[in-house]
DNA sequence: GTCTATAATCCGATAGAC
DNA sequence: GTCTATCGGATTATAGAC
């Protein structure tokens, strides 16, 4: 008789014991991993929070860069998402103020993420250089192609669309990266609603302007 | 008969030495913070590029932490430099253009000390919290009030200042902190001379055009 | 598949000769 | 003040019982 079948009725299957195991990994090291960064991180400190012994969570992942990768291979496209969604048909208007909400939305819904993405970048993207030349570049080119079509039919002034992206990444991203340092400058424990929907009413305004488009 | 007497004309000072491996050591420090981050970079790391024994090192900071509490110290006041600068007399367009300019110099020049400083915010400041919450925030609090002055004269619309400034700092940080993924982007092994100055003609149009303050 | 015990390695820090 | 040798602790990874 298999091990399986003697386990009765109220045995979960394995299948979902595997399932359940590997979300909660994924999800536990994603949230260390941004608070405390990749060699801050370890793997000891992972198995405690998932309440799993740590030869578990080796078992799943081979190895402590398997787990990291296991991690970033889910942001990238996370990152990238709604940006897609800025078409040349679509006025600006509502293009870059849609953009500007669902950024900052990420900031604030998947401050982790946001992080792991910021530190990965800042000390030279060693596992994620391959897909920011392919994914995110050709993204990248598509974007600015849409923002130079906006220019061409006098929708928005002539800007360097390059820039305006590297802007926009950068400044939605701060009200994840920087949380701490804006919490502190407005004297808050943390950021809460009101802040980031000044933060999209804010970036909507200077984005939109200072590119020359009609406010609604 | 002393040591130092026997040395002969030729022999450095002992101060001198002393200096010169101090200044070293916290230059290829920051070098090595910046790339690797705090976890990620080792003693024996900055021994070898500083062309020191490892106990040297730690002749000259007692640890690890407080050699990385060396690097910070110089760190701040570096950060915060120019924003001094801009004052409620002065008209904005001057004045927000230059500190632009400023900052974007900086991320140019000391690249490696705004990734520490970007790092140490983005893992919760554990060593910088007490200057944020002092000295940073009462440089910010005293900026704010420039730009509510500016509002009330008129010489801008009224915008928030406390995002205004966030905005600056992030997007201004950006040719620093996401160097590699701007010259991914742009298809250059490096960012150079006319991509910083670039991003300071397209970052003032924005803040000057977003703030409703007249170009020159 | 799960988990305890442990091997193997790396790294910060120190002792002590020069 | 300088530097070799090494200790002690932490951490990744594995072996092997269940």
């Amino acid at each position: 008789m298999s091990k399986a079948a003697s386990s009765g009725v109220k045995r979960r299957k394995l299948a979902d014991i595997r399932k359940d195991n590997l979300g909660q990994i994924l999800a536990v090291a994603e949230q260390l991993f941004g608070e405390n960064g990749y060699s801050g991180t370890t793997i000891a400190a992972i198995a405690a929070k998932a309440n799993l012994p740590k030869a578990n969570v080796l078992y799943y992942f081979k190895t402590k860069e398997a787990l990291y990768k296991g991690v970033l291979s889910r942001l990238l496209v996370l990152w990238m998402s709604h940006m897609d969604q800025m078409t040349a048909d679509q006025h600006p208007n509502v293009a870059l103020r849609q953009y500007i909400l669902q950024k900052i939305k990420m900031s604030k819904e998947h401050p982790n993420a946001s992080r792991i993405f910021a530190a990965e970048i800042l000390h030279g993207a060693p596992y994620l250089k391959q897909q920011l030349a392919t994914d995110l570049k050709q993204q990248f080119d598509k974007t600015c192609q849409v923002f130079r079509e906006w220019i061409a039919k006098q929708w928005m002034e002539p800007i360097n669309p390059e820039h305006l992206l590297f802007m926009i990444w950068s400044s939605t991203q701060a009200y994840a990266d920087h949380a701490l340092q804006c919490s502190m400058m407005l004297e808050k424990p943390s950021l809460d609603e009101s802040d980031y929907e000044a933060g999209v009413e804010f970036l909507t305004r200077m984005v939109l302007k200072g590119c020359g488009i009609k406010l609604l």
